[in-house]
DNA sequence: ACTAAAGTTTACAGATCGGTACATTTACTT
DNA sequence: AAGTAAATGTACCGATCTGTAAACTTTAGT
């Protein structure tokens, strides 16, 4: 397969919804800004909803991709790693096309709970925990590797102040929102014996 | 003046508009939900957004009352009140008509930062803000008061823990999120030196 | 060159959107 | 009882919404 015009319609979606909601845009403003005719969208998804599940769909992988891989560029020792994440999601707020998180948006806006559009997001923030928690349970206390209940612990305190954080940005309460998220993780750790001044 | 139409159809929007969301929700629906017609609507406010405004005032205030009365009505100490934020966050959790953040949802259907619904919800977390922060300036160390930048920082670090627990919440990616949420206060509060088994 | 898929334009259907006009009814005040 | 302000029902406006029909053009593979 070529890469169609179907994989173009999914990124330029993504932009345009990411940057103005779901309700609020329409199937015709999505043909002026793409330029593909409402035909050639409505022959490659049934409905708009569907549109929205494959613009979900390309924003997780887009976001865990780029994500994870920046953060295993900017560390490599766990404790390192486990701090870069709150870095990178410092790099996601100082985007200029940063606008907050699209699955809590979305979530936001199809809020029934059989909504398969929902479900999906929910499934993202499930990904990142479970991404997040492989660096977590690669910590050591004394040499010793953590103990699981401890790690999942930790790494559903860490989302806390993630999510926080990137609504607090985004709602521009905060504008140093990562870097007293990355505080409150370095604390979190040290109260769980946890510090990065050793081997 | 009698408790007039005017209130019952902004407490009347307040619920259809939690549940269903602002853009999602046309008047026609307002209609039918509240009783009242469309043409005593538009009497009372010019435009729907108007509406919207409204309807954004009275959940600030009714949620800012019931959280604080219900925080010092568990609490009176400093300490245990900063701990009873957490209990009542998870009070309103588990409220059947629990649906997340109305302030949250709203800043992501209206994200343009001049739009007087945006600033509004802006303006409702930093009222929260200062309200908590009035607790954590209350707090002790070791028989002292607390520095004020502490105070801050600690402040800025519950917000996230809170916003990140209702997000999570809402999008049913945590059932423990107020208690997660309070074990890190818990966390960082004695990584500063504060602890609740003393005077 | 032929075929078939993919994409296009144009026009439209039916519903719903926010918002208004107008004439009527309710209810309180004096 | 008269007057007045508030709320009402109904009917409508133009715009926009999601989604479709039909006929035409481009593109790609053999």
């Amino acid at each position: 397969m070529r890469p169609s015009k179907r994989d173009e319609l999914v990124q330029e979606a993504l932009k345009v919804f990411y940057q103005n909601g779901f309700a609020a845009t329409g199937m015709d403003l999505l043909v002026k800004k793409t330029g593909i005719s409402k035909t050639s969208m409505y022959k490659h998804f049934r409905t708009k909803d569907d549109l929205i599940l494959a613009v979900l769909r390309l924003r997780d992988e887009q976001l865990r991709n780029w994500f994870f891989r920046r953060v295993e560029e900017l560390a490599t020792r766990p404790i390192e790693q486990v701090l870069a994440i709150f870095e990178v999601l410092d790099e996601w707020f100082e985007q200029p096309e940063f606008q907050g998180c699209m699955f809590i948006k979305a979530s936001s806006e199809f809020q029934c709970t059989d909504d398969p559009i929902y479900s999906q997001c929910t499934e993202h923030k499930k990904l990142m925990h479970s991404s997040i928690l492989k660096y977590v349970l690669a910590l050591e206390t004394d040499g010793e590797a953590i103990p699981s209940d401890v790690a999942e612990k930790l790494t559903e305190q860490f989302m806390l102040l993630m999510e926080g954080a990137t609504v607090l940005k985004h709602m521009g309460v905060s504008n140093s929102a990562a870097q007293d998220a990355k505080l409150a993780a370095v604390s979190l750790l040290q109260g769980n014996g946890i510090c990065g001044y050793d081997a």
